[in-house]
DNA sequence: TTGTATGCGTTATCAA
DNA sequence: TTGATAACGCATACAA
């Protein structure tokens, strides 16, 4: 039953294999270094005592962990989900693991994650957006470790990134909601606050509505943290309004997806009573009924590319910071607005 | 602009304060043994330096990492980043960080990633499901690192786990289904090869016709990796059926998302001429059109479950196995079958 | 091609 | 209460 449990290191396979440590190290790292032969017999004497290095005494020595680390507001949302899946396999093929946290869109814990994460020695860091404190930025230079943004794109900064301008990102949609003639707005936000992607959003619908010379004041604005039900509540206090929007364009599609739930269950339809739209596309916005007006957003391109560029950076090679395109996704729930009546 | 970049070490620290090295480490971890004086004098040579451990040393040092491994099948898929959050959630609260990755369902990336989790020095590992080769277990075993499957319960080993039993689990959705009347019945599966969950999930199903004196051979099974293209492609070959079956049970809700909007997009109408049902009760099955009919499954809390297990296994005390129970949810897309009619 | 010796940044043992 | 000093398991410069 109780089987000696012996964990080899490598002066274990040097004593059986009958050579040094450093040639066991060799054999391990850079095996055509070494003769036919004592490659031979270090291999059997690995693969008989099942040796597997220690990781942290190798980067301990080695003065690098081949790990990245990536602190994410949350794993529970399918976009930071999928990207991270994709992040996280192109990673693999560099030879590099990941380390996740989350923040919980936390500031705080954010960086109580940094700081974990860099003690543990990785080698880069994958953070979601620009916006935070400017001391995290000193200490990551600091410390030297290399870090590149996501989900966002800026130019008047020298932090790398790769993502897309979410100002940007809304405009055909918001576009498009005025031609159809909407004029009575409403946006169902993140908090705005310590999230650039979320302002960014409501910025590019405010400039819409004012290159289209609406009174950018008169949007209705709710900010919630992303979730179904907190999308179902916004939704209920827009249409209980004096004069309820006819569209409530939502900060992402789980917000939207509360949204249409919501008027589903309030009788309301949709687009004719009100038109609803999201952003991000993920799987949901094609399947509810009636399909979700969105944004497409690359996620998984983005968390590939996120790897080969923190790859790079790593590596000390330098790197431009990468604009993705994303993409206006017409479905079914934005039309004209109903007739405007007052209640 | 360039600002010394030194990463400050003990010895630096013990330097600055007037101390040794030892004084410093212990003031980090046992501040009570040292005078108030000598060690306001580390703490603030700390807070100056801006000194922060270095991780690798201090587990090759202390052998011990506080990290905890998780391997699952894949982040994209809402269950088990939901499963995964509610166990970081947890473990953060125990001083404890994760590491995640990925198998993709391939048996060789598990052991791989085991057998890096465990050079990592991972106190503690959590996976998914029973089936895997037993070299695996032996070797987890020889290593003397505590693991805990998740997702999965069974009685008839000595493996600790947290979860339920998907052949019982299933079993009111099936009785309801052969209760309304259905005779021909699919089954959109999983691969059954390699995943207990999966396989127990078609048992279940076979063992209930059995028992209402069905011939369970009858059973039209179909196995394909849970997306919602291969649902969709799945549903689409059952319905080509000379005789297609008035349900179609799917082994998670992402299949059955998919078989839906195939549905849909063969505008056959659901469930009046051909009923669906899911598994697990992610958001999607509560917000698609109808509403499905699946079994819930308590994520969330098997998350957290897992993580206060795991870290008393890492504790070395003894814990029991731990059964959740799970619901069925009778929603929109289950019926009684239509008049059956050969084609 | 291989071996020797040193250092990586901690913790922990033993004295003082 | 504090200080030397030896591990911890590996990589690597240097020598052979």
């Amino acid at each position: 039953m109780s089987q000696s449990n012996f964990i080899p290191t490598l002066a274990d396979v040097a004593k059986k294999a009958g050579v040094s440590t450093a040639t066991v190290s060799r054999c391990l790292n850079s095996p055509d270094q070494l003769s036919q032969a004592t490659r031979k017999k270090v291999m059997s004497a690995v693969a008989e005592l099942g040796y597997a290095p220690n990781f942290n005494a190798q980067s301990l020595a080695a003065r690098r962990t081949n790990t990245v680390g990536a602190i994410i507001p949350t794993m529970d949302n399918a976009i930071f989900a999928r990207g991270l899946q994709a992040f996280q396999e192109e990673l693999g093929n560099l030879g590099k693991t990941l380390i996740v946290a989350s923040s919980s869109y936390r500031p705080d814990l954010e960086l109580e994650h940094i700081k974990t994460l860099t003690a543990r020695g990785a080698d880069g860091l994958l953070l979601i957006g620009y916006d935070r404190n400017p001391e995290i930025y000193n200490f990551l230079k600091q410390r030297d470790v290399p870090s590149l943004v996501a989900w966002a794109y800026q130019t008047d900064t020298d932090q790398t990134s790769v993502g897309f301008n979410n100002e940007k990102a809304i405009r055909p949609l918001i576009e498009e909601v005025i031609a159809l003639g909407h004029r009575n707005i409403a946006f169902i936000s993140a908090p705005k606050k310590n999230n650039d992607r979320a302002r960014d959003r409501v910025t590019g619908v405010r400039m819409a509505m004012q290159r289209a010379g609406l009174d950018p004041r008169s949007l209705k604005l709710i900010e919630t943290p992303y979730s179904i039900e907190n999308g179902q509540a916004a939704f209920q206090k827009l249409v209980a309004l004096d004069c309820p929007p006819t569209v409530a364009m939502c900060g992402n599609d789980v917000l939207a997806a509360g949204a249409i739930k919501q008027a589903k269950e309030m009788a309301l339809s949709v687009p004719d009573y009100i038109s609803i739209t999201g952003f991000d596309d993920i799987e949901l916005a094609s399947l509810a009924e009636p399909q979700l007006t969105t944004v497409h957003v690359p996620h998984k391109a983005m968390g590939k590319i996120a790897a080969q560029m923190l790859g790079k950076m790593i590596d000390q090679q330098i790197v431009e910071s990468q604009e993705l395109s994303t993409e206006l996704r017409l479905r079914g729930t934005l039309t004209t607005p109903r007739a405007c009546k007052l209640k």
